[in-house]
DNA sequence: CCGTATCCCGAGGGATACTG
DNA sequence: CAGTATCCCTCGGGATACGG
């Protein structure tokens, strides 16, 4: 909890972590757990439970070798999930997600089935769009 | 509804819309709708209700002309925003969630809201693996 | 198996200037 | 007011090769 240091010491948290504010880190935050590959790791380890990194890989068909790391990497840090390595031979590496990542668990979910429910409107009122642009 | 065209018509729509195929439409779209600019746009005209240019531009502290032009355009074309322009002097130009932009809003605002609730968690895990990293 | 390290290209996106 | 048009540069992100 960050707080205003006063004399009194009876202050308040900054709570101003309003996205709309240029700069605010919660703005990155949005964008960071909003991207593709973050939704779709968080997403497949929400369901599934524990996964090794090659069955991520997998999973996220199309994902490069450096964006898995990567992303796995920040959601770390981020606290949102747990590295765990087990050192077996071969090594054996497990990502699952943090009681914070399970909280967002919810929200993604209800993005991804939006995105699933809806791209067929989306891909109509596209071509609504492009046809309407080529007549003028 | 698109159909698989079949001799008895008794067909079911290709649902194969999972986002974690690779070169699903859905995954752009998730990526899309995801996207920080697009989450902001929306939000403001979910909450605010229909804005002219200038004034997303001030709610959207930091936004650049281009993006908030090409998020815009971008929306508009996916049918989920509306752009009507009043032919006055000056021209005025306001912009509107549709219906299915409406659909949208819950979604959006439960992925800002966790981000603001959470962005104390995220920074305090951040430093506290940063610390961790700088001892190794 | 689970990564890290490089190279490299093209898109993302900011700043600025101009137009209906 | 509400954009469009350019310039330009950063960096996202893919491909490849190598290391523990």
């Amino acid at each position: 909890m960050r707080l205003v240091t006063t004399a009194e010491q009876v202050s308040e948290p900054i709570s101003s972590w309003d996205p709309y504010t240029r700069g605010c880190p919660s703005r990155d935050l949005l964008d960071q757990i909003g991207s593709k590959w973050a939704v779709l790791v968080l997403g497949e380890l929400g369901r599934h439970g524990p996964c090794r990194f090659t069955q991520l890989r997998r999973q996220l068909a199309g994902v490069s070798e450096k964006m898995l790391t990567q992303t796995l990497r920040t959601l770390e840090r981020d606290g949102l999930l747990r590295r765990t390595v087990y050192p077996e031979v071969p090594i054996r590496v497990e990502y699952e997600l943090t009681p914070l990542g399970q909280t967002l668990r919810g929200p993604l979910k209800a993005l991804t089935e939006w995105s699933v429910q809806h791209i067929e409107d989306v891909l109509e009122a596209r071509e609504e769009y492009d046809e309407r642009a080529g007549r003028r």
